[in-house]
DNA sequence: TCTTAGGCATAGCAACCTTAGGTATCTATT
DNA sequence: AATAGATACCTAAGGTTGCTATGCCTAAGA
């Protein structure tokens, strides 16, 4: 029994994952304005009724990666002694999102055509 | 502009088909009994009209990798002077379908909970 | 003859996720 | 007061796994 199972709940296989999390985060930005990495995993798991978790080792690189290529922007900011770091789309993280997202939206069409054959 | 790309088109961004090979493998033996390497790698262009292309080099190893698990067994067949290396699921491999079926369900729904919050 | 298609395979590389740890503050419980 | 858990950031090591590039071979067609 993995450890991050100790609610004894089915999860998402963090495998499927791989490729799919800097869209995530894309688009949780888009649609939030700003976010701190703490927060995006909370929302994930909100959203997806905890069948998602991101886990920090994945996120924070990947956040940093995004930030290094420009699509995003940082901003420190201290909440009583605590300190948060903001992050959010620059111009061109705009444009990727769209790009990100109807990428994804042309994968999943197609997965969905060879594993449901029948609705698709 | 990459080599693969030489037909002008549109194609699924690769990293996005990670953690999706083998579920893809998996299900299109489940659905034809047994296939060829080559044979799959056809069908994905088929079946998802060229949105989708297995490299040879992550399919092989990909099968290869199966087969080590105990979820694919082999029988090779000369058709005149070729030789055909076929793949079928074991009875573990039955199972491992199921599961991954599953598996890649939820994780879609979930993804579309993120992405698309207003359909979803 | 040269190219394209069919058919298998591997080595090296790169991406990136998981595991596991580190630091620190705040709140609630014991 | 001590402990635990949530909040909040981060990184290093290791492993998985896809891609690129390449190799070998046969068959068919221009």
């Amino acid at each position: 029994m993995p450890k991050n199972n100790r609610y004894f709940r089915i999860m998402i296989d963090p495998k499927l994952l791989r490729g799919s999390l800097d869209t995530i985060i894309l688009k949780l930005l888009d649609e939030h304005g700003e976010m701190y990495g703490y927060e995006i995993t909370q929302k994930v798991k909100e959203i997806t009724a905890g069948e998602i978790k991101l886990t920090e080792g994945a996120l924070y690189p990947a956040l940093h990666r995004l930030e290094g290529k420009g699509i995003l922007t940082t901003e420190m900011r201290s909440i009583g002694n605590r300190m948060r770091k903001y992050y959010r789309l620059t111009e061109s993280g705009q444009e990727e999102v769209v790009q990100k997202l109807s990428a994804m939206d042309e994968f999943i069409k197609s997965i969905q055509l060879i594993l449901n054959p029948k609705i698709a």
